[in-house]
Order: C-alpha cells, then sequence, then structure tokens
DNA sequence: TCAAACTTTCAAAACTTTTTGAAAGTTTAT
DNA sequence: ATAAACTTTCAAAAAGTTTTGAAAGTTTGA
C-alpha cells in the first residue's frame, strides 16, 4: 500500500470514528491529518489536503486547540500559523476523556444529583415516584465510581496504569 | 420538586447526553423514560409521553431492543406489545460499551492493522512514511490495549468489578 | 504610517439526519 | 375466511448541522 493511499484511509476512518461518537467529521480529519504528519502544517496545508474552505479549517484547528490536542507552532522565517498534534496516544487519549467528562458526563452528574429530591405527593404516585427515585438513585452510583474511575485515568501516567490493570485482569 | 418535571427533566437530560454522544436524542429519550417507568410501556404510552409518531417511536423501540436495552414484554389481557428496559446499570453500560465497541471500535481496529503495511517507494517520502508508520503503530498499540480492557470489563461481574478494580482507582 | 499577509467571523447555502404519517403488512379472535 | 387490532416500512418533509467564502479584523515589516 502506498502513503497516500494508506494517509487518506486513515484520515477517513478517524473522521468516521469521530462523527459516530458526535465529534464533527472534519474535525477528527484535521486530527488524522496532523497525527500522522512529519511537521507542522499551515492552515493552507489542511485546507489543500482535506479540499476544505479557510474558514472551516480555521475554525476546526482552533476547536482542536481548545481540546488540547493541538498546538500552535512557529516556523522562524515565516508568517503563518503552524500546527502540530499531540502525538502521544494516552496524552491524546486522556485528553479527550478529560474534555468529554467536563463538557457532557459533568453536567449529567450535576442532574442526577438534584432529581434526586422528588416529592411523593400523595399515595396515587408512589409506585411512580419509587421506581423513579431508585433508577436515578442507581444511575447515579454509577456514574459517581464511573467518574471517580476517569478522574484516576486522566491523572495517571501511562505505564503505571497499564502495569496496575494488567495485573488485576489476569 | 414535583415527578412530572422530574421525569421531563431526566428524559432532556439523558437524551441531549446521548445526542453528544452520537446517539439520535430521541432512542436515547425513549431509553430514559423506559429506564424510570414503573412498568412495561406500550408504543403508544411512548408516542403519548414524548410527542413522538408511531413511525419514530417503533422505530426507536427497536434499535434499543437491538441494543440489547429493551425487551418486548406480553400484557396478559392485551394484543399490543409493552416495553421495559434493562434496569440494572452494569448491565446497561456494558451493553452498550460491547455494541459501540463492535460497531465502530472492532472496524476501525481492523483498518490499522491493515495500515501497518505501507511501503517506503524512494527515498523522497521516507521522512513522510516513518512519521506515518510510527503513528499508525502507536495508535494500534494503545487500541489493543483499551480493547482488551474492554472485553474484560464487558465479561465482568458487577461485584467483582467494583471491588477489585476500584480499590486501585480511587 | 501604510499595505501586504495573514486570521477570524458569520449569514447564507449545502448537506445530513431525523421525523412524519399514511399505506402496506402481519397477527389474532371469532 | 374475515376484519379488527396492531406493527412495520419508507418516501417526502422538516429540522439540524456543517460548510462556504467574502468581508471584517488583526498583525507585521518596511
Amino acid at each position: 500500500m502506498k502513503i497516500t493511499e494508506a494517509k487518506a484511509q486513515f484520515i477517513n476512518s478517524w473522521g468516521a470514528l469521530g462523527s459516530q461518537w458526535g465529534i464533527n467529521r472534519t474535525m477528527a480529519q484535521v486530527h488524522a491529518l496532523l497525527l500522522v504528519a512529519a511537521k507542522p502544517m499551515s492552515t493552507d496545508d489542511v485546507m489543500a489536503e482535506l479540499n476544505i474552505s479557510r474558514g472551516n479549517a480555521n475554525m476546526n484547528l482552533r476547536e482542536l486547540m481548545d481540546w488540547n490536542l493541538v498546538d500552535k507552532v512557529l516556523v522562524s522565517g515565516d508568517r503563518k500559523e503552524y500546527f502540530t498534534a499531540e502525538k502521544d496516544i494516552w496524552k491524546v487519549a486522556t485528553a479527550i476523556m478529560y474534555q468529554r467528562k467536563k463538557r457532557e458526563l459533568d453536567p449529567m452528574m450535576k442532574v442526577l444529583t438534584q432529581l434526586s429530591n422528588v416529592e411523593t405527593s400523595g399515595a396515587a404516585d408512589a409506585e411512580e415516584v419509587a421506581a423513579f427515585t431508585k433508577a436515578v438513585k442507581d444511575i447515579k452510583k454509577f456514574t459517581e465510581q464511573a467518574d471517580k474511575t476517569m478522574d484516576t485515568i486522566i491523572k495517571a501516567e501511562e505505564n503505571w496504569f497499564w502495569s496496575s490493570f494488567l495485573k488485576l485482569f489476569r
């Protein structure tokens, strides 16, 4: 397989994966492009490689910087901005976990906490309230554990994580 | 807070969460509705609660059954089909993990394996090929570990999981 | 200070996904 | 066998998301 073809396929699959997980397909593709790039790329490079507009390239590069997956780098003798992706996959994974937890899981946790206080307004809906309360309580308990686990992983060193994890599961 | 309000908020938040993670918002809402329901619901019940069409309700109920999150139940003396959600959150989480791994992660893994074989076609692209190969290799290695970890979690007993796993990660 | 080189913004257009609802299909009771 | 009760399908419409590109904004070097 040739490098051009291989790159295209990687970008394509990474884009599809992102898209299936609620990430803008183009953002994932830009990320993929930078992940496998040998050196920093400019906005124009990204535009040319992915056949996208300047606005689109700019927007997604900035979004990737917000996620701490991409950094600006200065190339001396050039006025353009260049971009590189974080290549350490453990760091990539924990950055994504951190962001998604913060943006999407934490708000759900907050709602679950609020919902733990429902009044039983009379005998009429006792059963309904009981079912609701139990479900919310269970989901909250699970989410709290998952939350703690994720916090640990986010802070963990890669080697420590894999080695202690593997010890448990063998 | 009143039960009706609380339910509505839970359904809303669960729907938003699903949506952010690439799951059809209505599918997540139907799931939420059934998760907190005191007893099985018919298609008409779901339609009425969520204000959605028959086609939409039917489609999402079937999809939830495909994910093994919802089951048909027979209510004697009624010709309609009724539906309940799996309420054990550990089972819910592992079912979701299993499905998403199978549908979305496994295909990526397959692509990564294929991409491990790229030719260095001359000295011109040596650097480019090296960067690509290293990135793909690293991602593949990480994904393999994550894969194994997920398989273990999916097969694990809830109690065993929380007791041994969380001793480490808290 | 100026203007060239570059980045950002955002309204409108293009595209994608979801929803609707009526028609077709299936099951069940008599 | 029939018809009522129900479920499924799917083409068209609606809603939601993404992309474009040109105008506005910013930075830099002479």
